[in-house]
DNA sequence: CAGGCGTGGCG
DNA sequence: TCGCCAAGCCT
């Protein structure tokens, strides 16, 4: 006969303590929600993908003026949301948001879409971003699952001191703890990720001031170093990334988004390096390459 | 599934 | 100084 599965631990304290202890960010506020929709929180998830709080608020509010709509965004060249994007990193997002705002006025209509697996159906947008929407604009019943509420559940459960790399299992865990009404569902959610981001830290954490605490696997064993099976981030220094980075700069900043070839980057130190860089921005349509110039895309 | 993809702050 | 880390997604 085997084992039955634990039964899974009731971490709902986490929701009273977000009632308390929520930052005080603009996607939190009604009038940000009444203000753009749904699509103000699409662009904010967007540009949260692996860019911290701190770089991306200053930004969103920009964007948004800017391109106050779907429709809005879906008339700019990607020469302008490259530029518009600046340094939030990972540009590929900027042309993949462009790409969702074209797809939701040509398949609906301009609004942003409730159901998951229409969301799912738009460019960069994938498990996090598409519940993101669902379950913080639409308050819908989702599990949103990301890298804090996958540590939280990591060592509050399984005490576990890293979670395992992400997975399709995570949203049915996150479903298993999930509370069944719809408000109480949505609130855990936000929880969770803001225990993670505040409390609940991948380097520091502080279990001192954690609500958990007191059903917490991890610390109930000692805190104990279980082991990282998660990736690690290839070196920046000196990679390919690097030298796209530098590239697009150039042409984020230069009059026009237009420069002569030879003198995007010309002075890299590995030739060979900057041509491959070169090769791959275009291959992924953040620039292009015409007579002898480089540019950003009209 | 593993690897690629920016940028900057922090311990 | 240097590696880690940040509300992931695509191929």
């Amino acid at each position: 006969m085997p084992a039955s599965p634990p039964p899974p631990p009731d971490l709902t304290e986490v929701s009273s303590w977000y009632r308390e202890h929520a930052r005080d960010l603009p996607w939190r506020h009604a009038e940000f929600h009444v203000e753009y929709g749904a699509w103000g929180t699409l662009v904010s998830e967007f540009m949260l993908q692996q860019t911290p709080v701190s770089r991306v608020i200053p930004h969103l509010e920009a964007w948004l003026h800017r391109w106050p709509s779907p429709a809005a965004m879906a008339s700019a060249t990607p020469a302008e949301v490259v530029h518009q994007w600046a340094n939030l990193g990972y540009p590929r997002r900027a042309l993949w948001l462009r790409r969702a705002a074209i797809e939701v006025t040509e398949r609906h209509d301009g609004v942003v879409p409730r159901d998951v697996p229409a969301l799912l159906a738009l460019s960069g947008i994938g498990d996090y971003t598409a519940r993101a929407v669902a379950a913080f604009h639409y308050g819908d019943r989702h599990p949103v699952v990301d890298t804090n509420t996958r540590r939280v559940i990591a060592r509050a459960a399984d005490g576990c001191s890293q979670p395992a790399p992400p997975s399709k299992r995570d949203l049915d865990r996150m479903s298993e703890l999930l509370p069944q009404a719809e408000d109480q569902a949505a609130v855990f959610n936000a929880a969770m990720m803001e225990l993670g981001a505040t409390v609940c830290t991948a380097r520091a954490p502080r279990c001192e001031i954690c609500p958990l605490a007191s059903v917490c696997a991890w610390l109930r064993a000692g805190r104990p170093d279980t082991g990282d099976r998660r990736r690690r981030q290839a070196r920046y220094e000196g990679s390919d990334r690097q030298a796209r980075g530098a590239v697009l700069r150039m042409l984020r900043d230069a009059p026009g988004h237009v420069l002569p070839a030879h003198a995007a980057a010309g002075d890299w130190p590995d030739p060979a390096q900057r041509d491959r860089a070169i090769d791959s921005l275009i291959a992924d349509g953040l620039i292009e390459a015409t007579e002898g110039e480089l540019r950003l895309p009209n």
